[in-house]
DNA sequence: TGCCGGCCTTGATCTGCGTCAAGGCGACGG
DNA sequence: CCGTCGCCTTGACGCAGATCAAGGCCGGCA
């Protein structure tokens, strides 16, 4: 819908919006022209509710700016936080109807979508776009694992730990600075968000944050922001054997 | 290596061993010509590591008969399974080097195995592949976050009763009958195995097993076969709504 | 300016599961 | 036939994290 502006995105998106990591990283003109047709865009609120689980999906979509969360929950309330949409981050899946988890925005959220149908005839057309899908899904299955890893085996701290050093990363890798010395990120969740992320409870979060705050791990500033002062210290905490992940 | 022999795999791959939903669900018979020229069987005995996370992996691979594990493992040796690979399970992924977990024999295994270059090669002639690649790795996924629920908001009792839930659909799945009714699948993992699957530790799997046997929602016969009188009652047990996943 | 609501922190207590320890069962080899 | 070894079961106890409860901080709004 909007009309196309030139912001930045992320390294390999260029000053065009559509050239996110997810689709277009070797589009030809003449595609990346097809893709223009079917592609518009949508903002969401914090808070908001993008799509609810079971729901019809009619397109897919890359973030553009913003955080948003899947999730998935259970009849008796209990949730669980299933992946972590940050911006250059793909959802939804060609050849699929109707969509497993709910997707929730953190913060606003600015969604550049495709119309599913077209998007599947585009990628029967284009085979490197199911490649390079293929790739991110692979990914994006290595990064579940980690986090089970991360769900079964660690504890509270090094739960916490690991999810400020994992979002770390990512912001780090986005903007291709080293991932040592100071460094402050912006952590959009709530408590609660976190629980779900890590599968604890808001209060225990709160005692771990306060914890690692107490012993010079991590500092806050303000809400919702953390300082890491050493990354190498933060990521002992965490419990990772070496880079600890696969998301550079 | 070995002569392709005729035995019997699943439903949907024939009589051909190399037939398996991995790859060849679509292929034509010039396809199948080049796939054969580059396959190879291997087995492995139960206990036995096929795979070192880290280790170079110049094949990729399904499994025939038998049942392996992806882990997980830090430093201090907690370990989680990732993944469990049952037949006609595909492992490796074109285009990285590295594996990326440890690949653990549970059974004796046989598998299906494939020159990673050349199997690279293959993909990029015949696009459907890694289309249907990309289908096999979206229901990985999918698992893997059914399995991040399991993992951070299950009791002891549900998750014991959810991975029995899962190899049974699986089993059924394979054999094409309906998951009702009383049925009898075979669980092929240690004790200890299925800690790791599920973040618990070894006794109380043993425990948790028992106080099912004791309330009735299973039954055993000898030490690694269940029998589940009521999938029903077993699916309320897992705490799972409606059809408690995405596996058939 | 003061109230209200959302979010966060901290304390007290409870409990599910981990930890430690002892012993049972069945397979296999001598 | 018995000893050994791998795997499983069961019990006693402790602790990490859940639960319950009270109150603090801050931003929005009347």
């Amino acid at each position: 819908m909007t009309q196309h502006q030139p912001f930045r995105l992320t390294q390999d998106c260029g000053d065009c919006p559509i050239r996110h990591r997810a689709v277009c990283a070797r589009c030809e003109p003449d595609e990346l022209a097809r893709l223009e047709e079917i592609k518009y865009y949508r903002t969401f609120e914090a808070g908001q509710t993008l799509i609810w689980a079971g729901d019809r999906m009619d397109f897919v979509a890359s973030v553009v700016t913003g955080v948003a969360t899947l999730t998935q929950t259970m009849e008796d309330g209990r949730t669980q936080m299933v992946g972590l949409l940050l911006p250059s981050d793909f959802v939804g899946r060609p050849g699929r109807e109707r969509a497993p988890y709910n997707v929730i925005a953190a913060t606003d959220v600015l969604m550049c979508c495709f119309r599913r149908k077209p998007f599947e005839e585009l990628m029967r057309l284009t085979p490197h776009i199911s490649q390079r899908l293929l790739e991110m899904t692979l990914d994006e299955l290595d990064a579940a694992r980690e986090w089970m890893l991360l769900l079964g085996r660690k504890t509270a701290r090094e739960k916490i730990a690991s999810l400020i050093a994992i979002v770390a990363r990512r912001d780090q890798a986005l903007r291709l600075r080293a991932p040592s010395g100071r460094t402050v990120i912006d952590l959009p969740l709530t408590r609660e968000a976190m629980a779900d992320y890590l599968g604890l409870t808001l209060e225990t979060v709160s005692r771990q944050i306060s914890a690692l705050k107490r012993d010079g791990v991590i500092e806050l500033q303000g809400m919702r922001s953390i300082v890491i002062p050493d990354f190498r210290a933060l990521q002992d905490e965490a419990g990772d054997d070496a880079d600890g992940g696969f998301l550079a």
